[in-house]
DNA sequence: TTTATTTGTTCTACAATTTGGAATAATATT
DNA sequence: AATATTATTCCAAATTGTAGAACAAATAAA
């Protein structure tokens, strides 16, 4: 677990992967971040950023059980941890207080 | 001007530089980075997140005059341009829309 | 029960961004 | 003129972002 940054295709999974709960596995992700964004993304995009976010400690992964479906074998689920959650938290805080201060996003918060 | 995405350090920068206004220029950018984030950046980092950002068009750049102060050349002033705004106001959308997705962040907006 | 089809992961390579530091230049003070 | 200070420009290395091929496991169809 390598202490590092987040850059912001892996702070946008980590994001997904905590709104999913449950099922965030790779091809459900890459999936949903397609729908969000409009934007195709490859599954190898994908794997590799998660492996990214496990090793710096903001994700935990186990095998799932295979599913009833035709070809619905074993995922690997991941879930965010302690420190993805502060990570992902202390990021939106930094952020917002950015926006605060550009006269060109006045609005409330 | 090459049509790209946005990082996660020039995000940062390019509103730093739309909160600066007129005394955007790499030097104090640095100094306002390392204010607000506590995080040390070196300015060569920053020189070169600003001269890519204007490649992609968010950013236009004019020598200024130099200044009364010891040793103050001119600087090199940066100004966001209207795509460099939408850019970010797009990325603000998106982020907001994701954030009010994950129940770790339950709030009103 | 073999073969196809589908769902998934793992591995590998390359491109773009991030980051630091050295070299250089211009200005004011001594 | 020499020195200190404020800046920029240029170059190299590390980290992230991205695509795709190779492989594996499960069900459906033959």
């Amino acid at each position: 677990m390598k202490e590092t940054r987040l850059g912001d295709f892996e702070e946008v999974i980590l994001l997904l992967t905590g709104i999913l709960g449950e099922s965030a596995y790779a091809f459900k992700l890459a999936e949903e971040f397609e729908d969000q964004t409009g934007r195709a993304v490859s599954i190898g995009a994908v794997h590799s950023t998660l492996t990214r976010l496990e090793d710096k400690g903001f994700l935990t992964s186990e095998m799932g059980q295979p599913s009833a479906a035709r070809g619905g074998r074993r995922k690997r689920i991941y879930t965010i941890t302690a420190l993805g959650q502060r990570v992902l938290s202390d990021a939106r805080e930094f952020k917002m207080a950015l926006w605060r201060q550009y006269p060109a996003f006045e609005m409330s918060y």
